[in-house]
DNA sequence: ATTTGCCTAACGAACGTTAGTTTGTAGGAT
DNA sequence: ATCCTACAAACTAACGTTCGTTAGGCAAAT
């Protein structure tokens, strides 16, 4: 990929994001970027390459991270804050293709949306692991681990609804909030 | 609304939820019902009406199940479990309308999208005084409103994505699961 | 007699995309 | 130094399709 698709990519994301795939017309996309429309396809094969490209994009990340964080730490409390750590890193220094990837990967067609939901998978699957191995050491408590898998990526993903990268919360503190919140939960521990 | 009109917007939804509003065309619905495109306009001044009605339509069911629990219940915990128990309830047995509401509020336009965004808040903030009730209780960890109200509406909704109405779990259950998750968190209480 | 619910037909606008062409630029040969 | 080649990146023009929507009519139910 050229410096030049880089930056085309990373200015159409930065269109795309703000009224969705589906409503964004290729004219809207070569009006932000000051070019004509068909010279967006010197670049990119059809519209929907421009979300593939950032759909998986996002999803080897993601897979990157959880293949780190399962070869390195044991702990499974340490395992589950470094993997939210990660997330919250990767959504938030790519936050407009975070929220195509979260919002868009629905127009996906074809093999590729078959494909994105197996990559999908595979890294949810990775939560229910650490999960799991919570649970084996006797240090989770013995839930539904696919019920806590989707609960904590619902609110880790859900950071990019109203992560503001000027605002006063960084990643770093993001992650550690929620971990603890995930981990010890809303309500205090009665001794 | 006549029963008519009900029953072409309630079949409207279930077209609508498949690829979400924008990738969704008014044909699409039309071949669906097996009628004109035309003909719908005999019951909606416009596609975006379909929308206004579905968002709003929930808008207001929450506003009132909020109202309710503010207005009965004084401990927060007791609050909280009931507005999540109250939401569970609300989303699951209106899922495609649910789905439409989250995912695709943001392609409103105009004062639609303005008045939206305002219940949302109003109810957001409903959220925010139930986690404040408790923190002034001292039952709940002196902990980010802002951010516990989020973090709990994120994993509240997310349930839309993975619930099946004839899967093992209803509604009693998973609002049971994730009071108790939002509660108590992961992690065994050390003892 | 009026209303409800659907129809046929069609409008103009916007859609994604293609074909073919021009422009600018970098590198090697003369 | 200048010319030639090659390629990248943009352009103009337009294609066929689909979009949301409207006008007007017709049949059955009230």
């Amino acid at each position: 990929m050229t410096d030049r698709k880089k930056e085309i990519l990373a200015l159409s994301q930065s269109v795309l994001k703000e009224k969705g795939y589906a409503a964004t017309s290729v004219r809207d996309i070569a009006k932000a970027l000051e070019m004509e429309p068909a010279s967006l396809y010197s670049h990119f094969k059809s519209k929907e390459d421009i979300l593939q490209l950032t759909c998986f994009g996002m999803a080897d990340k993601f897979e990157l991270a959880i293949k780190e964080v399962n070869d390195i730490y044991f702990n499974a409390e340490e395992k589950l804050r470094m993997v939210i750590k990660l997330h919250v890193e990767i959504l938030t220094q790519n936050l407009d293709s975070s929220l195509i990837f979260i919002r868009d990967w629905r127009n996906l067609t074809g093999t590729s949306l078959e494909k994105f939901t197996a990559k999908r998978n595979v890294y949810e699957e990775g939560f229910r692991e650490i999960v799991q191995t919570g649970i084996n050491e006797g240090i989770f408590n013995d839930t539904d681990k696919k019920f806590a898998a989707l609960t904590i990526l619902s609110s880790v993903n859900w950071i990019v609804e109203w992560y503001q990268p000027d605002g006063n919360l960084d990643a770093k503190q993001i992650a550690d909030k929620l971990s603890t919140f995930i981990l010890s939960g809303l309500k205090k521990q009665t001794v």
